[in-house]
DNA sequence: GCTAGATAGTTTCACGTGCAACTATCTAAA
DNA sequence: TTTAGATAGTTGCACGTGAAACTATCTAGC
């Protein structure tokens, strides 16, 4: 008879393990500046482009649900942490694009979170640490996770 | 200043696999049984031990909620797929099994189960998938996130 | 230029989950 | 024996999220 030892099954573990990631941080930091996941990934989309991007892009990259992209955005927006100006030739769909006051809190976010995650993976050596992620960089490929840019844009453009 | 590509930050990638992971297989077969993540969780638990378990061990096993676990008991209870005693020594908890419909949906599950985890692995070779069992290992150990039945029981009888 | 279908974004609804309060039971100490 | 505090399990509540319906706008084909 075929078993399985829940605590070594690949699926639970990263289940557990994202989680558990998860809250340790939006509870440490995101909670702190009281925006939640959805927000920080449109303020982390935002940062790191140079240009403004539209909701749908920022749902297609970050694999986030469009609704629950509407939703972050409607939040940032209320406090002022980004903008959206109407795009000409396309009117149905909005540039979005950090504040001033964004802008601020994405820089202090940044450190605090890359801290964080250096923690998270400092048991590992720094070949462990290449390894972990060629790893599940091949994991994300053949499950076609990976969102690049390119794509998201084609895809925009169809 | 600082920026960070959330596309290659960890806790974000973990995120996205995880509930990737997470929708295909109970996509395709949890929800075939009509059973969710938390019920299935119930049985694998079950199915793997030996003796019946309490619903506070499961808990904190698969580090579950057990509001969550209770709910999924309830279920699995009105589905027949499994069972209750009392426990004649502590009456505040029930020693839960599979019934004989439990243990056949079990059989029936797992090697579909493990099939779908090794298509997911199947990406990377024999030594990679073992470098990043152990790396993920390290990282839970480094989180606390790994809870043996020694310490549940330890735990449960504090 | 019109119409049919596609797309961006919003909103309603149903549902699952964590938290906190609750009941029942157990343990330890006075 | 009584009482205070801990524990097992259940339930009400609030909240976040995905699916689906909806509006407005765009594109392609006629």
């Amino acid at each position: 008879m075929a078993r399985l030892d829940l605590l070594k099954f690949m699926p639970f573990r990263l289940s557990r393990l994202a989680a558990e990631v998860s809250t340790a941080l939006s509870g440490e930091y995101i909670e702190q500046y009281g925006i939640d996941v959805p927000q920080w990934r449109v303020l982390a989309t935002l940062g790191f482009r140079e240009e403004p991007c539209s909701a749908q892009f920022i749902s297609q990259c970050t694999r986030t649900h469009k609704s629950t992209i509407s939703r972050a955005v409607t939040e940032l927006l209320k406090h002022k942490l980004i903008e959206r100006v109407e795009n000409e030739d396309d009117r149905r769909e909005f540039r979005l694009q950090p504040t001033a006051k964004g802008t601020r809190l994405y820089e202090e976010l940044i450190p605090r979170l890359l801290r964080r995650e250096q923690d998270m993976l400092s048991c590992l050596s720094a070949q462990e640490r290449k390894d972990f992620a060629a790893a599940l960089g091949k994991i994300e490929t053949s499950l076609d996770l990976v969102q690049t840019s390119q794509q998201a844009k084609a895809k925009a453009a169809y």
